[in-house]
DNA sequence: ATGGTCGGCAACCGA
């Protein structure tokens, strides 16, 4: 069976709801992972994906700040959330897709939105930045986050880093800016590799091509300057690493109207 | 070198 997982940092999913429904009508992905719903779970607007067949819904939504969301068209064997740094912030909601969805192997899928970090790249003096660093050491010692050998597992979501030289626009000029500072990028990749994950997007761009998925708002013209960051992931475990086979950055979203400053990212897999 | 823009929520904080 072929899974189709999209991400996005939605940027207020109650702002934005007619967006991720044109999203879901263009792309058809059988799962959306949210980011920044910035929406209390009793509000959250059921209703206009529901519509479009995405049925079952899986919440970790606060006020005001953060929250998760993952939006399907299949049914979840389990839900589960995980806390981070012993703070309450949402950040983080995974289901299962077993048999009920019509997966012969289960697979797990994580979403995840790490912590931008503040301005200043200094953990002594920021302590937005500490917590960040703090978040990405627990993502690698956290046993919920290494599959076991031959589980399928997904792991999404913004991340907030930029690892490789060509996920920003200029490296040189990135080495002190918090999302692609040398610290941050080392503790990204050492919980990728602690986990076993594969970063997917890269096995369809090469590490030698810019890929973005983020642009600042504060852009006079963000298409003219192009000033991106890949700041949103996908990782899959070993097991699913060959199976991926496709993936899109939808970058025209940047362009609708009162967008999110970032787009979504889908891949394909067979299961 | 600096400041530039968003969203939530009702003052600024977080990004």
């Amino acid at each position: 069976m072929r899974l189709v997982v999209s991400t996005w940092n939605i940027n207020s999913v109650r702002l934005r709801a007619s967006l991720v429904a044109k999203f879901l009508k263009s792309q058809r992905p059988d799962v959306l992972c949210l980011q920044e719903t910035k929406c209390p779970d009793d509000k959250f607007p059921f209703k206009p994906f529901e519509k479009l067949g995405y049925e079952h819904v899986a919440l970790n939504g606060q006020k005001g700040y953060h929250g998760v969301a993952i939006i399907s068209r299949l049914p979840f064997d389990a839900v589960e959330t995980k806390s981070f740094c012993g703070k309450s912030d949402c950040r983080h909601v995974a289901v299962t897709f077993g048999e009920t969805a019509g997966l012969a192997e289960p697979a797990k899928l994580h979403n995840f939105y790490v912590p931008a970090g503040g301005d200043e790249p200094d953990p002594d003096t920021n302590p937005k930045f500490a917590h960040k660093l703090a978040f990405l050491d627990e993502m690698r010692e956290a046993a919920e986050l290494r599959p076991a050998n031959g589980a399928r597992a997904i792991l999404v979501g913004d991340l907030n880093v930029a690892p490789l030289e060509h996920d920003v626009w200029s490296h040189k000029q990135m080495l002190k800016v918090v999302s692609h500072t040398p610290v941050e990028c080392e503790k990204l990749v050492a919980a990728r590799d602690a986990g076993g994950w594969f970063d997917a997007m890269r096995k369809f761009v090469p590490e030698t091509e810019k890929l973005f998925t983020w642009w600042s708002y504060r852009a006079m013209d963000w298409e003219a300057s192009n000033r991106g960051r890949r700041l949103d992931h996908v990782w899959v475990s070993p097991a699913l690493a060959d199976r991926v086979n496709r993936m899109t950055v939808t970058r025209e979203a940047r362009s609708w109207t009162r967008p999110s400053d970032h787009v979504p990212v889908t891949v394909a897999i067979e299961t």
